[in-house]
DNA sequence: TTGACAAAATTAACACTGTTAAGTAAAGTT
DNA sequence: AACTTTACTTAACAGTGTTAATTTTGTCAA
């Protein structure tokens, strides 16, 4: 608010940097607390005060951290984004033919879901609007799904693929896939093993419609 | 538990019964003001006192008639589930061709997901559990399950569907549809209209790839 | 080393939540 | 008229997210 303030607070800037780390270690700490209980627990059973108990501070210090559940939560969410994120793109660099890059790409869609159900149904299900939420910093759902988009293009540009819009058909195979994994996260009836094979089915469909050769 | 009690019981049946219906009664209206509040606040807004508050009751008397809060919410989706249930029956019943019956079936499963956005949430991510669980003289999931399972093996005996696993292929639609759906429903990126092109896009798709003729 | 100041963390409290147990008042039965 | 069952309420508990006030801790200048 006041001017004086701020430049003062540049003065200190050095030694305050040096326990900003601290502070920001502090909610590494807190974040990956609240990482494995949300794990363990899932979303009914997720709460700020065990997340303070499991680290040994009060409640209120997680305000100092994080605006509120809903920011601890979301961050949860995007800490799952990344890795999920992590997983499109290690698919996406994996030495392949264009069409057999977009199928690799969902196998590592559907073995992301079907290894992290407690997450994957917040990130998807639960809490979708996080989907759209971005902060500052952090990957979002939409550069996971620009690399669907990607490989979809350099199929469409390799000529292996028929020229489709590439975020048209990137919504296709997204919804495509994450209606495999949500069903199979939602009913035991639905076991992975037909889960992977409703995946292929799904795959072998958009190859046979799609590519080309 | 003692067997007196129960012929017991049994005399009283009369005017039971008659209470009964007042007792009943009284389910029903707290059934209608939660399908009510739920529909307006969403599940996180939703709490039993608010539902107490609204038919002016105390708060533990939906305790006589529900024995939690998750026996209510699930009766709420199961009220769901009936009236997802009829439109997919109404689908099938319309007088079409064996493939746009199908069509028609995944239109009207859109169509609910879409103007029932809170209620297809619960039934479908928030709460799928709910999918497997029954509930005495409830309507539940695999019945609608069985419409679409119904419309494909009408197909296939007609001769205009080639004969593929019923349950599998009605599990391949059901990915690709609750795909689209719960994808509109987690962004506002994604319109309505998107929606319905995307459906149209897996429908056409399905139809090339499994109609006879 | 002490005193001032800012940052970090805590305590106490509020307004909620779901849920249980005990109590009340009315209706039905004998 | 006395007893019993039924329907419901009141009071209370344990837990939640969250805010404001307060204390503790750490840093730097005199």
């Amino acid at each position: 608010m006041n001017p004086t303030n701020t430049r003062v607070q540049r003065l200190k800037s050095g030694s305050l940097s040096r326990r900003e780390s601290g502070k920001t270690e502090l909610k590494r700490q807190i974040l990956e607390a609240a990482l494995v209980l949300f794990q363990t627990h899932g979303y009914e059973g997720f709460s700020l005060r065990q997340v303070a108990e499991a680290i040994g501070y009060s409640p209120t210090t997680i305000y100092l951290y994080f605006k509120d559940k809903d920011e601890l939560l979301l961050t949860v969410a995007l800490e799952g984004f990344k890795e999920f994120g992590a997983a499109l793109q290690a698919a996406y660099l994996e030495p392949n033919s264009a069409v057999e890059r977009i199928k690799a790409i969902g196998l590592a869609y559907l073995h992301f879901g079907l290894s992290h159900p407690l997450q994957y149904r917040l990130m998807f299900m639960q809490r979708s609007e996080f989907l759209v939420e971005p902060l500052e910093g952090y990957v979002s759902f939409q550069d996971s799904f620009g690399v669907i988009v990607r490989a979809i293009e350099d199929g469409i540009k390799s000529g292996k693929l028929r020229p489709l819009e590439p975020r048209a058909l990137a919504a296709l195979l997204w919804s495509a896939v994450h209606g495999v994994v949500s069903l199979a996260l939602s009913t035991e009836h639905f076991p992975a093993a037909q889960a992977e094979n409703l995946f292929r089915w799904h795959m072998n469909i958009l190859e046979r419609e799609y590519a080309i050769d």
